[in-house]
DNA sequence: TTGACGCCCATAAACCCCCATGTTATCCCA
DNA sequence: TGGGATAACATGGGGGTTTATGGGCGTCAA
């Protein structure tokens, strides 16, 4: 399956350095990424990986805004802003960069979590927070679809 | 028959492996799955599991939404980031994760429950716990139905 | 020089292939 | 109908392979 999935959670090493996990890996090279491109979601304190399509969705995203505005140009500056590759050395490891870390909050842990198309890193503890939040969300519409919560 | 049908406890062996019922694997198998597909459950802690279709069916749910608002956002974080694929090795057997653990507090035994066209995986005492409270569910309706305890 | 980064290797744990064993259910035949 | 052979199954374990993680060392640039 090429799809990225599930999520699990990885220790940084002294040098900075933590492994992808070996089913990503497997995806990655399964499309035939060369490159990995890492962007800063939005609205939350994670990172989006993926390969040049992860790209064209960040751009589809911004051109959706009104181009006179200043929120397409701020938007673009903070997901490029800087040049966000991640190699991955012959270990399939990544080094966390202080540029994942401001915007993360990283600190000895990484949580990686499968999103199909592309995946997150995310700070262990906030992830758990936010996957709290995305459930109750997500428990809500169903009641509401349901006409009630008694079901 | 081609559905998940009855319930059983199995013993998880010292290397965390646990035997899927032969009946379930026969399920399996005549409908084609390569792969099992188990998703955290929203609102239980129980696994549901089920082949790549019910994976197939969350994303088209998705892509009915507009993919750059909070609702398609959530929904993916739920079934990629709370799904996993499981490998049914040689002799029928799948290994019980953390990942799979932390959600359903399983430690040594398995319940296994056939819900038609996918199972579950529960920790056994939970497993009552929540079938005592459906059970005590449906009486009440079937009470309020007919217009008192009296039956 | 120092620190970041590449490459290489070591090791412990996790995982997967294969086969063995004991138990239960099924079947067959006397 | 009883009893033994047989098959199916859950469970245990050996051993090789993969993975995550730690660390050594050389290179290059500030």
């Amino acid at each position: 399956m090429d799809r990225f999935l599930s999520s699990s959670v990885n220790r940084i090493d002294a040098k900075g350095r933590v492994s992808v996990p070996a089913h990503f890996r497997s995806v990655v090279q399964k499309r035939g990424y060369t490159e990995l491109y890492a962007l800063r979601c939005l609205d939350q304190p994670a990172m989006d990986v993926g390969g040049p399509d992860l790209l064209d969705r960040y751009e589809q995203r911004i051109a959706q805004e009104d181009p006179f505005l200043q929120t397409a140009d701020d938007m673009s500056f903070f997901c490029h802003g800087d040049g966000a590759f991640l190699k991955l050395d012959q270990d399939g490891r990544i080094t966390m960069t202080d540029f994942i870390r401001e915007h993360t909050g990283i600190g000895q842990e990484v949580a990686f979590v499968g999103r199909g198309q592309f995946f997150q890193i995310w700070e262990p503890g906030r992830l758990a927070g936010h996957g709290a939040k995305v459930r109750e969300r997500l428990l809500k519409l169903r009641q509401a679809a349901s006409g009630g919560p008694a079901q």
